[in-house]
DNA sequence: TGTATTTAATTTGTCGACAAGAAATATGCA
DNA sequence: TGCATATTTCTTGTCGACAAATTAAATACA
């Protein structure tokens, strides 16, 4: 018996949901359920060990997220990356980086920057030990903090969505993170939290507006050159 | 027996959850649930004439937009209007009308603006009648036209939630729209329109702030006269 | 009478089962 | 053999029931 459907018994009343949901989350942003993989309630309900009801309520949930689709009636499977619009998710992406880390450089208290700074360290952890992996996911949760010290909750939830679904297409192309790249991303992201730190708005936001580009224009060489692969096969 | 439960032969499957969502939703953002108001699963699967299941996946998906909030174990109930975080909402409220309308103006098709144009004699029409609920819904389905000309579902969807939110809010007050300020909207959609129509995305984004702005100072001073009469009691 | 503890009632979370719809398979017919 | 129709299988949507958590009521005790 491994590990989740052994806490069959021992689940509190109410957990089982948040368990579920937070699971399958991980592994589709982490692409282990990569797009377009079916999924199966009755399979799901055999691995956690509960029934199908709170199984279908994360589903639910996640369907909101539009992390899985679902055919009424028929299959419901991983959602699709949409590589034909990527231009407005870089479009939307570039705006919240912009304004989420504004915001930051106005509304931040103290105890907010340390918090941002303990995620920058893990950041160059990450990126001195070359785990892409570790990279994608605390560059994330570095750049959403400093969107917390915003205070804004509509722009903060929608730059969540917004990185989540960058953590799965960056999943994608994370073998070409090698070089110089990421330790200019570390020293850029000092430069925003002493901005972020010194109260000035215009210098945070600007900061960010680049540092997102930089970003950008990197996914857009990586979808470039697949791109090129696809049509020489 | 009512027109909702006598719906409960004919019901085709899981048109359900979808039914129940629509109307506990609109019944929500025209305050016939107020803030506050206990949400009874057994109660609403009485009135719909379906078992707590389908209602359950559709309050799961209420609370997902912020709509209700659940607290585990015991009573759900309409979420409050956070007046105490407002200027948030302002804030994303105006960021969302300059951008979606910018886009409009960029990438919108012949076939967006005759949506955009009905949709904005319908606010005409209402204006001129008088129809404060009706002036309400009708600016909210107007500028959603307008942002899905703009074509980046990232920021239509955000733009949705924070049009709802604002439907609660405008609902409380609407009792104050009367004179002269309505029909200055009116004017203000035409040139917003003629601008996007030009495809100048400067001007189209100019002038949906100005727009934002006016709305926004206007709630603004209706919730000032009603938190002085909060202090005088 | 007032407070603490038990008991009952209410409401949510979970379960197992059944039925409807769609896909896959099998059958009938030219 | 090729195609249309019927049957089976599989998955989802819905249901009614039960159990856990919480709240309200009732009882006991100082």
């Amino acid at each position: 018996m491994d590990h989740e459907t052994s806490l069959r018994n021992e689940r509190k009343r109410g957990s089982g949901v948040k368990v579920v949901y937070d699971i399958l989350r991980d592994e589709i942003l982490d692409l282990e359920l990569p797009p377009g993989s079916p999924i199966d309630e009755v399979q799901l309900s055999e691995r956690f060990g509960m029934s199908r009801t709170p199984i279908r309520e994360a589903l639910v949930r996640l369907a909101g997220e539009g992390l899985i689709d679902t055919l009424p009636n028929r299959s419901t499977m991983v959602s699709q990356i949409d590589f034909l619009n990527m231009h407005s998710y870089f479009d939307a992406l570039v705006l919240m980086y912009r304004v989420t880390t504004q915001l930051a450089a106005k509304y931040h208290r103290p105890e907010d920057l340390e918090a941002v700074r303990a995620l920058q360290i893990e950041f160059a952890n990450a990126v001195e030990a070359q785990d892409a992996l570790a990279m994608i996911s605390t560059n994330a949760a570095l750049h959403l903090a400093i969107a917390e010290a915003g205070r804004n909750p509509y722009f903060t939830s929608l730059f969540l969505r917004l990185l989540n679904e960058g953590r799965r297409l960056l999943r994608l192309y994370y073998q070409s993170y090698n070089d110089q790249l990421p330790r200019r991303f570390v020293e850029e992201h000092d430069e925003i939290i002493a901005a972020i730190e010194a109260r000035n708005t215009e210098l945070a936001e600007r900061l960010a507006r680049e540092h997102a580009e930089q970003i950008v224009s990197q996914i857009q060489k990586l979808l470039m050159r697949e791109e090129r692969l696809d049509v020489s096969l």
